[in-house]
RNA sequence: GCCGCGUUGGUCAAGGGGUUAAGACGCCUCCCUUUCACGGAGGAGUCACGGGUUCGAUUCCCGUACGUGGUACCA
């Protein structure tokens, strides 16, 4: 028995930048195909028209890299069924299109964009805010249907323009199995004579979906739900030109929603959170959306939080890395309803896996936030022992610079407002004798410290808690970072005795 | 309007004829810690509505409502 080859397709949108819901596709369409032993295909549906923005196709796979999903074959990984851009496979649509309409399935139409209109506003009424060009009135406008072969013939051969449409027939119940919601079925005659062929001669998405997944042997086909309304087009194409047989598995993915509807563009610069992987620049107009990556998101929990995000694997497992998402992947345990995308429980899958990781797997992403904000990092295995005090508070991968830059650098303000109203001569003094007892400390180590913190404070009749914020407040300028002794057993002897006598100056002014 | 798809707490969700209807995020309280986190213990909060079917429906069926997508020579 022959094996089917499980091959997946996935077209990216021109417009540039890639959002949650077209990562989401991909990662499901990866999943499936890492898990069935298939092929993961990056195909780009690029037309004349809609023609991809300067960079954009590139920056789609910058994105599937950082994302860790490398495809099997791409316009720049190459395959056997190349090529993989629509715009350099143009010849064989018309093709198909002849035959539809030579079969009868399809028809010619002249209608200029201008009678198109007309014809919408002659029928609009309140119950049809939006006629269609379907059976109803196919036979009253300029088409192949309605005029005679020789008129036609004569249109053709004037080099008048047309578009190829559909001819949906009546009468006709379409249904497939989708993948994900089982039975679904259309009226044909309810649906629109789609256009198939522009006048421009590209396809449009419908036929080139069609031919492409047949020449490249497509087996299951994921996409968005926005497209299951026009699935009876792309079902009724399969039959006439390949046969049922040959098509491919749909799945129509839920959609991703923002607060309001499909998530969109605007809904990141409107909520502030990111809704593209990586940031991208419009060319077109040099406006700017944030991406993920950029954000301080680390690509395994982006990763995760995405796939669980219409997705679970019926226990409580929530953590998963990519190798156990295509362990435990199903397609059947894909939700039919969409999720709306909640940005405080994004950033809790990225705070777990920053406890999660080694250190090391970030501390170059690390390193260079602090470089921007002038901190260098000289000392290696010193900033790799940092990084782990503080990781567990760090939900961003930018919150190291407040959590972890006074481990390098002196504050430069300190935050005297939080210890100046209770502070009194006695405090002053017993800083200085501690920085005194530090110095002739024989040991640099947690306990140490502690213990003459402790010993001093307690000779002096003063609770060691009312030191300990000011103490810490001097080492790092604010109220925040791991326990004041690790801190100071950190950054050594020398910057601790060094940092409470300069903050001792601010006080005392 | 028409067509499609959906509907379990604020959000993500498990479950699927008889359950005290899991769990996570967020929120609140407490413990730990005299910073903030982490960690630990608790708490508030849910099966959209109406009809069936059934001894029994959150679960099955039908309606309604609501949400969402499509209704382009865009994808």
């Amino acid at each position: 028995m022959l094996q089917k080859k499980v091959r997946v397709r996935f077209a990216p949108s021109p417009t540039g930048g890639l959002h949650l819901g077209g990562v989401r596709t991909v990662l499901y369409n990866y999943l499936f195909a890492k898990k069935n032993g298939g092929e993961f295909i990056v195909r780009i549906e690029d037309t004349d028209q809609t023609r991809f923005v300067e960079g954009a196709e590139q920056y789609i796979f910058d994105c599937l890299e950082w994302c860790g999903m490398v495809p099997d074959e791409s316009p720049q990984q190459d395959g056997d069924y190349g090529p993989y851009r629509q715009s350099e496979r143009k010849a064989s649509y018309r093709k198909y299109a002849g035959e539809l309409i030579e079969k009868g399935f399809a028809y010619y139409a002249f209608d200029t964009p201008e009678e198109l209109e007309q014809m919408r506003a002659t029928y609009k009424t309140d119950n049809n805010p939006s006629p269609q060009y379907d059976r109803h009135v196919r036979m009253k406008m300029k088409n192949s249907l309605s005029l005679t072969r020789e008129e036609v013939q004569h249109l053709l051969d004037q080099g008048v323009g047309y578009v190829v449409r559909i001819k949906m027939p009546e009468n006709d119940i379409i249904s497939f199995n989708d993948m994900i919601h089982g039975l679904v079925s259309f009226e044909a005659g309810l649906v629109d004579d789609k256009v198939l062929l522009k006048a421009d001669g590209m396809p449009t998405y419908h036929l080139a979906v069609v031919v492409d997944d047949y020449l490249m042997k497509i087996t299951h086909a994921f996409r968005g739900e926005e497209w299951l309304s026009s699935a009876p087009v792309h079902i009724l194409l399969w039959k006439y030109l390949f046969g049922l047989d040959e098509m491919p598995q749909w799945a129509h993915l839920p959609l991703i929603m923002g607060p309001s509807g499909k998530l969109s563009k605007r809904d990141g610069a409107k909520y502030g959170f990111p809704v593209f992987a990586m940031n991208w620049t419009d060319p077109r107009n040099n406006e700017l959306t944030e991406g993920f990556k950029e954000k301080g998101f680390l690509p395994e929990a982006f990763i995760n939080l995405l796939a669980v995000l219409g997705w679970n694997d019926g226990s409580e497992k929530e953590i998963f890395s990519m190798e156990e998402l295509i362990e435990s992947f199903s397609i059947d345990r894909v939700h039919k309803s969409g999720a709306k995308f909640d940005f405080e429980k994004a950033k809790w899958f990225n705070h777990e896996w920053i406890k999660l990781l080694p250190v090391k797997t970030y501390a170059a992403t690390i390193k260079t936030i602090l470089t921007e904000k002038n901190i260098n990092i000289t000392d290696k295995d010193y900033f790799t022992q940092v990084l782990e005090l503080v990781k567990d508070r760090c939900v961003l991968l930018p919150d190291f610079y407040e959590q972890a830059g006074y481990f390098f650098k002196s504050p430069e303000q300190i935050d005297t407002a939080s210890i100046l109203p209770k502070w009194n001569e006695s405090k002053t003094a017993f800083f200085k004798e501690y920085c005194d007892s530090l110095f002739s400390l024989p040991e640099w180590n947690v306990v140490a410290i502690e213990n003459s913190f402790k010993e001093l404070a307690t000779a002096k009749g003063i609770k060691p808690g009312e030191l300990q914020l000011p103490m810490r407040i001097m080492l790092v300028g604010g109220k925040y970072g791991p326990g004041v002794f690790d801190i100071a057993n950190m950054i050594g002897k020398d910057t601790t005795i060094q940092r409470i006598n300069k903050a001792l100056i601010d006080i005392n002014v």
